[in-house]
DNA sequence: CGATAATGCGAGCAAAGACTCGCATTTCAT
DNA sequence: ATGAAATGCGAGTCTTTGCTCGCATTATCG
């Protein structure tokens, strides 16, 4: 039987050197239009003519718009779940008051690094399909982080895990909204928000 | 000079009962869409047929598709700020143990009744221009906020009344979007993380 | 080379959706 | 009652944008 599949997702790969290169001068051109103008000019026009290639071009390799923007959020919650698993990995004997401003610091790189990218690629993300591998970075990450909050006794840790990344990203979102742009006053900020949270359960009767 | 004035935003505004019910049922119409199939489904073309009202009619009172969003995000936001306004006047004595769950559970309130509307019309506000009057609405917020808990020996409180806020928000968009619907305990979460934030410096040195 | 496969092209198609315009109907003031 | 103003209507226009398709160009390999 030579029926052909109705391609769900995947397109053709890219076999030559010169191929390889459209696809990332692709993803390169979509990165720098989140980045200057945010996710409501990724047309595919505008991704083709910064890229320098045709729009048939384009859809040699992506099947749709979705799947350049989905690429791109994978490639960035990929490396930053790495980034996060790193500093956790990296902190074992540490205490929380010194672990916790890693872990968050990496976390931050992302928004330090790429502020307008990534805020554009966290509002795609709400609107796309969950990735599997995404999700599975995730998953990873709480694991980790609640893992290691429970060998510091920390109790309910993967609500704390979740917890602690849910108010980081509330806090720095608003922030980078308001256009604040030190990092180092922000990573404070989550800091104290994190280690307030954690410790408060112990020290419940505070006046 | 009877010049017309290019008509930047307003348009007619409704004097008869009739119009009067036709733009109550525009509103009711939009909300409903919202709240059961989000923001992309809101189509200028959905609302009127939902209203059962004509698009033209609709565009005598809307100006544009994003007017309707501004009308809903405003109504929504300020119902938020004068009930958080309220808690904070209502809890004017009370300790920040008492008072802090009351200016939460004020915010939560409208994240409680109507969950998807909210999420969709905060979505909808991160696209839209800034509307006046929403931004004078958080400010006093912000301000009733940091006032209250400067009384308290909080310093830097208007930053602390920020982040506050930003990870309330973050916490529970978060809880929401993973299909959490424990009010109380998310509350008693938001409660901990604030707590534990503003108690931070007074304890910096925790084990 | 010459043949085949891979890659590239971009005009144009189709769908979706915001919005207009001319006319019909209803309400109101006198 | 009657003219004017207010309101309502919805087919149709216009624009945007994702995407296809037939053909041209370039690479690969015997």
């Amino acid at each position: 039987m030579t029926v052909e599949q109705v391609p769900p997702k995947a397109r053709k790969s890219p076999r030559q050197a010169r191929s390889r290169a459209t696809v990332e001068s692709i993803l390169e051109a979509a990165t720098r239009i989140l980045e200057t103008s945010g996710l409501a000019a990724l047309t595919t026009n505008q991704i083709s003519e910064r890229a320098g290639v045709s729009v048939g071009s384009l859809y040699q390799y992506y099947p749709s718009r979705e799947a350049i923007l989905a690429e791109l959020v994978r490639r960035m919650r990929l490396s930053m779940s790495e980034r996060m698993l790193s500093a956790i990995a990296g902190a074992p004997g540490l205490p929380l008051e010194a672990a916790v401003p890693r872990i968050l610091g990496a976390a931050l790189h992302q928004y330090e690094t790429y502020p307008r990218l990534t805020a554009a690629l966290e509002e795609a993300e709400a609107q796309l399909p969950r990735d599997q591998e995404v999700l599975i970075g995730k998953v990873a990450v709480r694991d980790g982080l609640s893992e290691f909050l429970r060998r510091r006794g920390v109790d309910d840790p993967e609500t704390a895990a979740m917890d602690m990344i849910a108010m980081t990203r509330g806090i720095v979102t608003t922030a980078l909204r308001a256009g604040e742009s030190d990092y180092i006053a922000l990573r404070a900020r989550t800091v104290r928000a994190a280690l307030g949270y954690l410790s408060y359960r112990i020290h419940p009767s505070l006046a």
